[in-house]
DNA sequence: TAATAGTTTTAGCCAAGGCTAAACTTTATA
DNA sequence: TATAAAGTTTAGCCTTGGCTAAAACTATTA
């Protein structure tokens, strides 16, 4: 069994993949020193789980990923249930799911996966891998690459910031909701979004983190 | 916070005390070399949560059981909230608990208690210490004590023995049930006891393990 | 009460996973 | 294109929490 560093390390890897991720980006999500990260890096690819060119960057060999993907599964199974059995906010999962998400056993994976249904996404829109590391598809789109005036449905939006989610939340935006994007401020940086009964103003790097599809399935 | 090592090994010490704990116990239970157990009682003494007396034993200071009995707490919340939403046997829980303990964070304890309506006990039968630490006093009475046809109710079974609680469960021995001790096999060691509508034999070992009180109140 | 068995501690080792400071590469800028 | 800045790796250190083997203590038993 990997241990909970292991874990996050290949975890945080996969999500900022799958280019080559630069030491300082990833010792900077796992909030350690930069010569903390390269050793750890080293170390998974002796393990043969990790590729490291010198200078340039880490990426995840296939057995890599499917561990990776295994603490994704159990994180993101882990959010719905919370969510779906305690009555907690969006904004409160992820944290609690970075705690838990190491100590799940596959017994009980299984166990979560199949009350809730085999969900495929989590509360957040996130796909959540199959229990073999099979990750579905992922056609959405990004809010700040869609035209304008088109009927859409968002699909993603971020976990990790709660301040961001509560925002989001607060103006109606979440899995689920139809929106339209109205103009775009090309300066001020930001587009104009229509809800169902309401407009707001999402700034370019707030609709960066959010996705949509076309509202015609 | 504690790390995970400290925290089982707080809760061991809580476990095999109050009197002062064998190094050996201690190392069997956690499953490592007597020396670790020795080193890390020392750690532990340093940090104030230990006394330990050389080549007598260890004990919990009051700061060490206030910890000791925190993880206790998330511990049996944790079964309690994984049989109440799962539907997982009695035997299922421990393991997984014992797992999970470590990930929860105080507000999502405090989550799970509310939701669970601050249970008093586990689906073992296990008093839930209080938030702060406080203990429920428990009068229950040892099963193997206890004198020929009396009207008692189970109060608790263990919860570490998967196959032993499976047994129990089969002969329909579990928390709420009723049942008068018939008579003592003094030599071949054990109790006839009869049940509502069956009746078996215990043997010493389990009586040891099960917790009953007197069926009026 | 002296030898022996059992238990505990000490000594010395190791790997994991952190850190800082210094050295080295790569990239940007003058 | 030379130099400076930024990013990365290496070197060397530390703590935690394991281990085994040897030494020390305690309890038992002859
Ligand atoms: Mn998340
Ligand atoms: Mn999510
Ligand atoms: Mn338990
Ligand atoms: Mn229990």
């Amino acid at each position: 069994m990997d241990s909970v560093a292991v874990e996050n390390y290949l975890k945080s890897i996969w999500e900022l993949g799958p280019d080559d991720v630069a030491t300082q980006d990833l010792a900077q999500l796992l909030n350690v020193a930069p010569a903390s990260a390269t050793k750890m890096v080293q170390r998974l690819t002796e393990r043969g789980l990790v590729k490291h060119i010198p200078y340039k960057g880490a990426s995840l060999t296939s057995e890599g990923r499917r561990r990776a993907l295994s603490v994704v599964r159990r994180h993101r199974l882990l959010e719905t249930f919370l969510s779906q059995t305690l009555d907690l906010g969006r904004e409160q999962l992820h944290e609690e799911a970075e705690n838990l998400e190491h100590g799940l056993s596959t017994e009980l994976e299984t166990v979560i996966a199949n009350y809730l249904g085999n969900p495929e996404r989590d509360p957040h829109g996130h796909p959540i891998p199959g229990p073999n590391g099979e990750l579905p598809i992922d056609e959405d789109l990004l809010l700040s690459d869609c035209s304008l005036n088109q009927y859409l449905v968002v699909t993603q939006v971020p976990d990790r910031d709660p301040e961001l989610l509560t925002w989001l939340e607060k103006n109606g935006i979440f899995p689920g909701i139809k929106l339209k994007i109205v103009s775009r401020d090309d300066f001020g940086g930001g587009i104009n979004v229509s809800l169902e009964d309401s407009s707001i103003q999402i700034s370019t790097s707030v609709a960066n983190e959010v996705y949509v599809k076309l509202e015609n399935d």
